[in-house]
DNA sequence: GCCGTTTTCGGCCCGACTGTTTTCAGTCG
């Protein structure tokens, strides 16, 4: 796909023009990139169907972008672009990930001092020739040693899942101060982004004070970068920066919606304010001076006249749209989760994982009508994998209990399948007249995973199309800031999918969130089933339901998008 | 460069903080 390349040539380009000086042209470009970037279709398939009025159908796209658009697809370059890198050649995305340089500073490095990578920029602040610089000086120079420093020891994103823990911890922690009137979390994790910058809490109280000093005398803190009433800021010993907020009651809602996000939704909903002749800030709803909303989210929307939206769909990604149009979604929530399907057990194996019993008995009290019992086939060595004889063993044992259960009156029960390998031929390890006797078969990519796209379309495809299978696990077998999605045709797929009735998997553990709410989005346009499974292997892991719920959020997924949210019994009818 | 239940021209989100040029441009979120 074009799309992503062109995405980014857009936000160079921006880059670029901010640095020259250029006005309103810069947010243009990020706009266009913005949405090229979670354009569902490839922009060379739009060019080649629609020709240039077909490129401007895409929203932001005008006469100007899309001949650019035009231009790249025949010639593979943008002669803008290049004549922009020619003029000023610096690496200029590494370059604006320093804290504290902007585009006007970088500017006058490169020209002044010749500044036009990381490397370059710590020879010259380690030599002091940034400071006399006019519009520098010494505290900028430090400034930039220590975003270089940061730089080189961050270790990046963190996955939302390791991270989720402690802000729980935290707020339960600050739940306690009486001071405390409203407290959330915001910003990226509110939004269950899959992987997170730094946290954001913000609470509502009239004695910032308290609950400052109490927020930075936390065991866990390493190390304060900024203290202060109604805002501070610390490193966690784990590595990731915390920053609290304190507001007044009344702003709190404000505050809210503000240090949520996204960026992008933020500025959509201050200009649908401003249509309406209100001004939208952090600190409230205003007409004119007067504060007309502000203490609670809702109220802030309905005062510039919308319903309220869902925290991980406010990313100015067609939502606003869609409430106008009283669209929106009715998401799916927890507690419409009636089991959790990709379960696996020490059945044959000594190793780390929890038995049948611990596993059920930990479904049961989460609230479950059911959980399924998915092991490893026999192919996967390392894992232990079942052969036909001990999965028709397990599935007898299986049998005995959901009778004892039976007996009892217990509604609870068990579903027994497997999660079998996807051969490089696409056939499977286990023998179809062994998967015709279980409930359902789950199905995965676990070897050769670097094939050549068109052999792994149509590997998955002949998998999804015997029909002892019922659902492909983590659909791309991308695991984020490890490796990449298998190449593949995911449109192809997700036709194949609806096609032959196969459900496809949102993989709730923290690494995978796969499909993620990108394409779980693609699969409901396509309308896919999908089921959210947690693929524990202990029964704790059996909580990472909630960030498979947060990516189906992302991806705008309904009740009746998810299969898991039905009954046992509606479950085996529809695998059947 | 884009866009229009007011617009084909005149706008394009808002506020805080920082450092430095001591009145405000640049950067950040």
């Amino acid at each position: 796909m074009k799309n992503q390349e062109l995405s980014k040539i857009f936000f160079e380009i921006a880059d670029y023009l901010d640095i020259e000086g250029v006005s309103f042209k810069p947010y243009a470009y990020r706009k266009v990139a913005l949405s090229l970037e979670s354009l569902k279709e490839d922009v060379g398939e739009i060019y080649r169907n629609g020709g240039l009025e077909a490129l401007k159908a895409i929203s932001g796209v005008g006469e100007g972008i899309a001949k650019a658009i035009e231009e790249y697809l025949k010639t593979g370059k943008i002669k803008h672009f290049e004549e922009l890198k020619k003029k000023l050649p610096l690496k200029l995305d590494e370059l604006l990930k320093v804290e504290s340089l902007g585009p006007k500073k970088i500017k006058v490095l490169y020209e002044k001092l010749g500044v036009k990578n990381l490397k370059d920029l710590e020879k010259a602040a380690k030599k002091h020739k940034i400071s006399p610089l006019f519009g520098f000086g010494e505290k900028t120079e430090q400034n930039i040693l220590q975003g270089l420093e940061f730089l080189k020891q961050s270790k990046g994103r963190f996955l939302l899942g390791e991270i989720m823990p402690t802000v729980k911890v935290v707020i339960e922690r600050l739940k306690i101060l009486k001071e405390v009137k409203e407290i959330s979390v915001a910003g990226s994790v509110r939004r269950q982004k899959e992987t997170i910058g730094d946290i954001d809490i913000l609470v509502a109280s009239d004695k910032p004070k308290k609950i400052a000093d109490y927020f930075v005398s936390m065991p866990e803190v390493e190390k304060i970068w900024a203290e202060g009433a109604t805002k501070c800021s610390v490193r966690f010993k784990q590595g990731f920066d915390i920053d609290l907020r304190v507001v007044p009651q009344k702003s709190f809602g404000s505050a809210l919606q503000y240090f949520t996000g996204s960026k992008e939704h933020n500025i959509a909903t201050r200009k649908i304010a401003i249509e309406k002749g209100l001004k939208l800030s952090e600190y409230g709803v205003f007409s004119g001076a007067k504060q007309i909303a502000g203490k609670t989210e809702e109220e802030v929307y309905k005062a510039i006249g919308l319903p309220y939206i869902a925290p991980e769909i406010r990313e100015d990604d067609g939502e606003i749209q869609a409430v106008l149009q009283g669209k929106l979604p009715k998401l799916v929530e927890l507690k419409d989760i009636k089991g959790d399907l990709h379960c696996h057990t020490n059945f044959g194996d000594d190793n780390y994982k929890d038995s049948l019993e611990v596993m059920y008995r930990k479904a049961m009290e989460l609230g479950y009508e059911y959980i399924g019992i998915s092991d490893h086939t026999k192919f996967l060595r390392i894992e232990n994998g079942l052969n036909e004889k001990q999965l028709l063993d397990q599935h007898k044992e299986i049998q005995k209990i959901n009778e004892k259960f039976n007996k009892q009156g217990n509604k609870f029960r068990i579903l027994h399948g497997c999660e079998a390998n996807v051969m490089p031929d696409g056939t499977l390890d286990i023998k179809d007249e062994v998967l015709e006797k279980l409930d359902y078969v789950i199905v995965g990519v676990h070897s050769n995973m670097k094939m050549e796209k068109k052999e792994m379309t149509a590997r998955i495809t002949k998998a999804m199309e015997n029909p002892n299978v019922d659902i492909f696990a983590h659909p791309t077998g991308r695991l984020i800031g490890n490796r990449e999605e298998y190449q593949m045709d995911f449109d192809k797929i997700l036709e194949v999918a609806k096609k032959t009735g196969t459900i496809l998997e949102i993989n709730a553990t923290p690494i995978r969130l796969d499909l993620n709410g990108f394409n779980i989005r693609r699969a409901k346009v396509h309308g896919v089933k999908m089921i959210i499974n947690t693929d524990s292997h202990r029964k704790e892991q059996l909580d990472f339901m909630e960030y498979g719920i947060g990516q189906a959020h992302r991806g705008w997924a309904e009740k009746s998008d998810i299969v898991n949210t039905l009954s046992a019994e509606k479950l085996l009818e529809y695998f059947k």
